[in-house]
DNA sequence: CCATGGCATGGTAGCGCTGTCAATAGTTCT
DNA sequence: AGAACTATTGACAGCGCTACCATGCCATGG
């Protein structure tokens, strides 16, 4: 006895290919490889495609075919708008292409990254982006045994997984530093949130400028394991101030943690950038409209997620990229909350700092 | 002739159900429906499956069930702050279900959105979150044909598709009018950008309350299609200021602008709020550390995501909420920006309005 | 003229799972 | 005791598509 699943009017791979008038494998192979049709077949299955509205069937494609056409990303934060920048650049990669994403967060906890990873592996994703260098051992191996290709995000570092975009961000928060230095302030706070590793990688290169110096000072660093926030940056700095009153300029881990600055230096008739200098990270879009404007390090975030996206791409289409390991680089933007009055010229010019 | 496809490890459900001791379709049963299982098999398979490390084959079910368990979400843009928490919401409530997201941008357009949406539905989806009320003619009937759940989000309106999750924003804007008015304000400028459906029922909002007083002026009220940014405020502050000298309150359509506004007084001198009073909307973070603090219209973002979701997953499996249509309100959030420095004990004071 | 090889196309047999129905065992009721 | 149920389990046949192999066709070359 024959059962009847199929609903009468559902438009299947079968009906496209009896109005084009060729087998169903014909017609399939017009979705995958078009270039091995004949010229005459190939418009008879595309406009009978269209004329049916024939929309493929996913689930059946990827059971028959053993892969998805799904890339899975891993974020640690979807409030954090650093991360927004890198989706959006990602999702715009994505748009038009035959692939979609599959959007996990990991809650900056490298455990739950791996339970994700597991959980993404399994269903055999056509590839993955991963955020940082800091996976578990058993994360990385899981990666490793995969044959599906890998973007390691946000940072660079020895031993890619197999590709890897990103920056130094000890490198840029010792361009920060160094321009602060260069400025003449001597005692310069660190305050950071959350203390991811990218954020502690920021604080090395802080430690390393510092030492260099010779201006180390442990009461000069105030951390929270708490997220970030405009309201954080003023109590860090409240923190910074009663431990080192004499600071007189602070290097904010983030931006968010600099306009809290800004804004507790008002509250106490600091004045920026006389009584104090201030940096930020990650040149947010306020940073450039505020009174002072705010000196920040530019990370090209957009531009990660939109290449990151691309070179999986090019990777699961075999066209792998040459150069596995991409350095995007930074900009020290300096503006007036980092430099004396006297010379205002030099606020608002960019300081690049190449990659690499 | 046999072929071999299937390679040697893998763990199907075949595996499991024969070191289960059952067969197939029992252990199929026990991932779907397990209280109707024998205490003996659904421990049996349950070691079993833990034993192999037994993952399911998403495709394999979704071809066999004819349904999926994703759930789409359509939203506007990654970029808007807004969306980020509404969108941390909405996957924080499917964390831990069995669902997962399928996350699409519109980019304010709704033929993009149906667009989308015709993918989406092709796919079967478990359940469907749109953002707003404002679909396309043929986005409606798509939704009305289909017989998943679909919850329109960020606003209540009229007519419902299925179920609603929201807030009136013409009332909370005229809301924030009404606390300028009684502060004494009558020039009350009104600011926006984007200018998307739910931007201009905040107009309306306005536009009501200003009628109400009978101060109603064009020349108050600057806009811009451009997409909304800190120093976009501070444009369409100036340009504000250009046409209506006298204005003595801006209400901005988002707080970006507020803030923009905020550093624009800032820089030319007006003070904040004897001169000039500023209200903000959605209530972000920063502007409770801000200097002065912003007033702001509190939404409930997260909420909304969070619920939303919660009502999808409720109404996939059979209990649909009574309440189809789920009014979270608003807070008009008093701060220093709006309040006469005598009258400063208001400051701060949450003016709660009830949702419906 | 027929062997050879490359190209376009088709046939067959699943991919791993679940919907439907049937069968069996256990229980309750008259 | 026998009928009528219910709870539990199993068999079978696909879901819509594609991997693999086979076929037919034509051009080429000895």
């Amino acid at each position: 006895m024959a059962r009847k699943r199929t609903k009468p009017g559902k438009i299947r791979l079968t009906e496209v290919a009896k109005l084009a008038g060729v087998s169903p494998i014909t017609a399939s192979r017009f979705f995958r490889t078009p270039e091995a049709l004949s010229i005459n077949k190939r418009v008879r299955v595309e406009s009978a495609a269209k004329e049916l509205g024939y929309v493929p069937n996913l689930a059946a494609r990827a059971l028959a075919s053993q892969r998805t056409e799904v890339i899975g990303v891993l974020i640690p934060s979807l409030t954090n708008n650093v991360f927004s920048d890198v989706l959006r650049g990602i999702y715009d990669a994505v748009d038009g292409s035959r692939y979609s994403i599959q959007l996990a967060n990991t809650r900056y906890s490298i455990l739950q990254e791996e339970k994700l990873l597991r959980v993404f592996l399994a269903q055999k994703p056509a590839g993955l982006i991963v955020t940082g260098i800091d996976q578990t051992p058993e994360s990385r191996s899981l990666m490793e045994t995969t044959d599906c290709p890998i973007v390691q995000l946000m940072e660079i570092g020895e031993n890619p997984v197999d590709m890897m975009i990103g920056f130094s961000h000890a490198e840029a928060c010792h361009a920060a530093i160094s321009h602060l230095l260069d400025q003449g302030c001597r005692r310069i706070g660190f305050l950071g949130a959350r203390m991811d590793p990218r954020v502690q990688r920021r604080f090395l290169g802080y430690q390393q400028a510092m030492k260099d110096a010779g201006l180390t000072d442990p009461r000069l660093v105030v951390t929270t394991p708490l997220p970030t926030s405009v309201t954080l940056g003023g109590t860090l700095f409240a923190d910074l101030l009663a431990k080192a009153p004499d600071t007189d300029a602070v290097f904010c881990a983030n931006d968010d943690l600099a306009l809290g600055v800004l804004f507790e230096c008002r509250r106490r008739q600091i004045s920026v950038p006389e009584q104090m200098m201030i940096s930020g990270f990650n040149d947010l879009e306020f940073m450039a409209s505020s009174v002072p404007t705010l000196t920040s390090v530019r990370t090209n975030r957009y531009e990660m997620g939109r290449n990151a996206a691309a070179m999986v791409i090019e990777a699961i289409e075999g066209r792998r990229p040459e150069k596995r390991v991409v350095d995007l680089g930074f900009t020290v933007v300096v503006r007036q909350s980092s430099v004396r009055p006297g010379q205002a010229s030099r606020a608002g010019t960019a300081q690049q700092t190449a990659a690499e």
